[in-house]
DNA sequence: TTGTAGGCGTTATCAG
DNA sequence: CTGATAACGCCTACAA
């Protein structure tokens, strides 16, 4: 008697399988006083039910799989904390794995939770979002329906795929505006991964701010990275030797800013009165670091939340239309009015 | 035809579903062309086996479950990035759930995880070690046994659960010796959440830090704290009032050193000239901060992974011994030589 | 080496 | 309202 189960509970109180079964999930046709005389056996006997045997008739498994770039990445960490309060006050358990930022373990990562039989599956910036559209339809989930698929920061549409994200571009763009207003006119990009969907649309918002405050585009000021502290550390140099000098740089995320906030200390470089700097993303950290990092503001356990609330949606085959965000500018002290002999 | 099945395949291939099953796991006492021949059917119909229905069976999920304090924290983030490494390239799923710091939430989120049918639980930073005594007795996993409960940065012990941690108070006295050595005589703590064990053993290390070196254990020096960047922020007021003012400090976790640091930078505190600080954790953020912080590195990643071997030991019913990995401290820029006037 | 039959714990479809 | 009975997909003695 390893594990007590239904019939156990149905032996002792003289009655058939079903109609504990019945009592335990609130069926509406079972008579009150059965019901409540089950329910007590079933508390006092310490019954659990076993999600196993349920989800092999069921053919859902109540869990939904996460597949994340990096939990170490505090964007991801603080997205994925929103996934996972959504997820199980919903009464569904949460599965992840990890893509170390490659395409290719994304596709490994997904298909080990497929294989796991999650109901749903949200992907934490994707790298390789045209892949999904093959894999979920190979691989059918217990229902025998395709299970939905969560983009979070991409806008892949796809049929059985959804979306999740902030505006990208209009924050990134506003966060130039932000920089244009304080007097600079040269402002450099530190670029994220190559490959991001988001990489791409801050980048195009940067561009997108510098046009519409007529300040040209300048592809010399724009350093590659990937989304990492050591990218900020190392875009310092970069930038110092720039001709002219840009006296404001925009970061693609708040670990780069930061790293570039670290480089910029230690070569003597004062922020923000040498050199405005802000990040993106607005982590926790962000407030504490020195000087304090503007940034963009994303609702990131929201977007979780919402993440999951898709997937739930798709799940029980109601319409789940895209959801856009609006990202905010948290203005700290790590942006000042250009104090450079050219800025207006 | 929802879901392609063992006995679809040995329709195919004209054997009996048995058959195809041994093909599929390898069986000894199968026809190697037989097995090559199911193998290619599977392969090429895109057979994907039913975890679900192989667990009913084996009584085992491959999966492990992971109750986490906050993924928010870094330090558990990499934790839980060597735990997840280490799950999956062993076939195991990694299931997580939060407790928010809270031990009723603990003890929610494992029952969660256990409903969920896990192998194993992996416990980061327990706050109520005393509750899984109880928890696993009264719920067994499907094979019968009671499901293993590794925990980590916690010695508690008890037959079926097991522990992987740090030795938090030789590290914290090291630390404190190292500001000795460096001539500090004033050395305050930063203290971290009551109730967890790491945070009383890193008090312990502390104080057996101070009297190795002669110094007197004060009370006052001790500030309460719960291992977040605020407290360290909200740390440095109460430093700058105390008499004789500390020339050093040592902080629960690198949080907390870098809300301290940020508090110091506000307020003109120079670290390290009038004051050094030191961390916990060494989390990858505090190469960056300014300036960098000498912190206590533990070897995190390789901690998860450690937690997940003797998981599966526990699992195999092999013996796992508690492990107790050290810490070792990282030197940089935020400790230097006492400058006061009463210093050695 | 292969096939047959039974069962894992639950839900669901029928009758009563 | 309740009780048999048949799945769900797979594994595993046991038999051939």
């Amino acid at each position: 008697m390893a594990h007590i189960s239904i019939v156990d509970i149905a032996r002792l109180a003289q009655v058939s399988p079903s109609t504990v079964s019945r009592a335990l999930q609130n069926h509406p046709r079972i008579s009150p006083e059965r019901r409540a005389e089950i329910l007590a056996l079933a508390e006092q006997l310490g019954y659990r039910p076993s999600q196993v045997a349920r989800s092999l008739v069921t053919g859902q498994t109540h869990t939904i799989g996460a597949v994340v770039s990096d939990v170490t990445d505090p964007f991801v960490a603080e997205v994925l904390k929103g996934v996972e309060s959504a997820a199980r006050s919903a009464g569904y358990g949460l599965l992840i794995a990890m893509s170390n930022r490659d395409p290719a373990q994304e596709m490994t990562a997904a298909t080990a939770l497929l294989d796991h039989q999650v109901d749903g599956l949200i992907v934490i910036s994707s790298r390789a979002p045209e892949h999904y559209r093959q894999l979920p339809r190979q691989r059918e989930n217990l229902a025998g329906g395709v299970a939905p698929v969560v983009l979070l920061n991409h806008g892949y549409s796809e049929a059985g795929v959804y979306s999740v994200r902030v505006d990208n571009a209009g924050a990134a763009s506003a966060a130039v505006t932000l920089l244009s207003q304080l007097g600079h006119r040269h402002i450099a990009f530190v670029a994220g991964p190559t490959g991001g969907q988001s990489s791409q649309e801050r980048l195009a918002g940067y561009l997108q701010g510098l046009t519409a405050n007529r300040l040209p585009p300048l592809p010399e000021l724009i350093l590659q990275g990937a989304g990492m502290l050591e990218d900020g550390w190392e875009a310092l140099a970069a930038l110092q030797a720039m001709r002219p000098r840009p006296t404001a740089v925009l970061c693609y995320n708040d670990l780069a800013a930061i790293g570039l906030l670290a480089a910029a200390a230690r070569a003597g470089v004062n922020v923000p009165d040498a050199l405005s700097v802000v990040g993106f993303d607005n982590i926790s950290l962000s407030a504490y670091t020195i000087p304090p990092l503007t940034s963009v503001e994303q609702p990131k356990a929201a977007m979780g939340k919402a993440a999951v609330r898709t997937c739930l949606r798709a799940l029980a085959g109601e319409p789940a239309p895209p959801i856009v965000m609006s990202g905010q500018i948290i203005l700290r002290a790590s942006t000042g009015v250009c104090r450079q002999s050219d800025c207006t």
